[in-house]
DNA sequence: CGACTTCGTGTAGCGTTGACACCAACCGGA
DNA sequence: TCCGGTTGGTGTCAACGCTACACGAAGTCG
């Protein structure tokens, strides 16, 4: 930032937001994607999101594009990581910060005048348009790693829910089953859980269980771990950069 | 992304990217600070940036900085963190995309044709321009992090380096004191170091040290941690966003 | 050669993790 | 109402990993 002045017009950039978000759905973990009505990638698939406005926070700007896509009370929101390659768009020079959302499985999806808007399966997924692929792969590897650190798993959930709902969708994320009594231990011992006095009887058979909610003002952090009690692999395959949070 | 226009020139906006580079040395955990040459906060401190210029990646526009600071060969560098707030710069609209480098000690600082260059002590910074406070906060946060769970202290050092280097480094960024026998075995068993069948005899007294070298091509891996072994805190008084990464 | 400094090494106790099986509550149909 | 079927909810023990901790080795200096 050593410049006096700023770059003039014509050396500035167009700057976008895209989003993935996520949600579990019909057993499966879903991602939300529009398709596009006008060039490039016509009729393509692609994350949504918008450029960012002059007065708008980043923030805001993902934040604004919600809404337009679907149906939310709230949702978890986090940026995620600026992807600049210079010729990531055909039509000129756009950078894209890139955001992940995490919404309750009931929203549906909600389209705009000339845009479709549906769940995809993250399993299942169409080609999309500019550099989309690469966003939503980082965007899923950044999920997982959030999920297995930290417990905001439940902003994949409905208010309340019971702790078979809350380890199917740990499931469902990580992609692989855990062990019904050291997940329950390890969410309770958090402590970042409260007990609700009802109990989910729907559906059909089995004892109704109970319901519980996320404890407001509890903040995950992860204890201090002394340094890196983990391993060590030779340089995998896995030709990506983008390694920082983790 | 889902208009079919990029923005008028007018609306689009004045990319940067700043560089928190941090170095150990003196004993010390420092940072490189520039200082403004021009208005506005002409005279203060700020972090070393620049525009984004319309043919570069972010990533190149970031490295592209490097030698106009400071000499050095190699350093690590990764991207951090995208700051947008509206009014975070008086001129104009402007977005910055935040990176972090860290060099090893050596590495003097070099001024530029108007601006003065120094390495300041994180722990005794002065007043900084822009919202550069904060994206130094966030920077060291994110350093102190990755610290702790990936292996990437040799950034810090010379090529070789001893065993106790290595741990004085650790100890500096970290601000805690560590066990000598714990901190070897942990970086030995890593196996991400190689012997070299040298030894480091100056300055003074005491038994030499052999020296090591960071295995090329070994990258730190984070083993798969099932689900989130550790802790929760109550929401702490730290009023920051940003919890990203961990 | 003795005092001083830094290097380099092993173990035992403890806490945490992971694996594992059964009774409880409720439903529906016979 | 009883019985089979389904889901909910609970405790222990063994293996492993982390932490804490002290002393002989190798060299320098006077």
């Amino acid at each position: 930032m050593s410049e006096a002045e700023l770059p003039a017009l014509a050396d500035r950039l167009a700057v976008s937001v895209d989003l993935a978000v996520f949600s579990v759905r019909a057993h499966d973990l879903q991602v939300l994607l529009a398709r596009r009505g006008a060039a490039p990638f016509r009729g393509r698939w692609a994350l949504p999101g918008g450029f960012v406005r002059p007065p708008e926070t980043l923030d805001d700007a993902a934040r604004r594009r919600l809404p337009e896509v679907t149906d939310v009370p709230g949702a978890y929101l986090e940026q995620l990581y600026t992807f600049g390659a210079p010729r990531r768009d055909p039509r000129g020079r756009v950078i894209s910060v890139a955001y992940f959302a995490l919404l309750a499985g009931a929203a549906p999806p909600r389209g705009t005048e000339d845009a479709e808007v549906r769940w995809h399966s993250v399993n299942n997924l169409p080609e999309l348009a500019f550099d989309h692929a690469e966003i939503l792969r980082y965007a899923l590897r950044r999920l997982r790693y959030k999920l297995e650190y930290t417990a905001v798993g439940f902003e994949l959930l409905p208010n309340e829910f019971t702790l078979t709902e809350l380890q199917t969708a740990y499931e469902i994320v990580l992609g692989e089953k855990l062990d019904k009594r050291n997940f329950r231990r390890r969410i309770l011992e958090a402590d970042i859980l409260a007990e609700t006095p009802r109990y989910r009887e729907s559906e059909g058979q089995g004892r109704p269980a109970r319901l519980y909610r996320y404890k407001r003002n509890a903040v995950m952090e992860v204890k201090a771990r002394r340094l890196f009690p983990w391993g060590v692999k030779e340089a995998s395959d896995e030709r990506q950069r983008h390694d920082s949070p983790e």
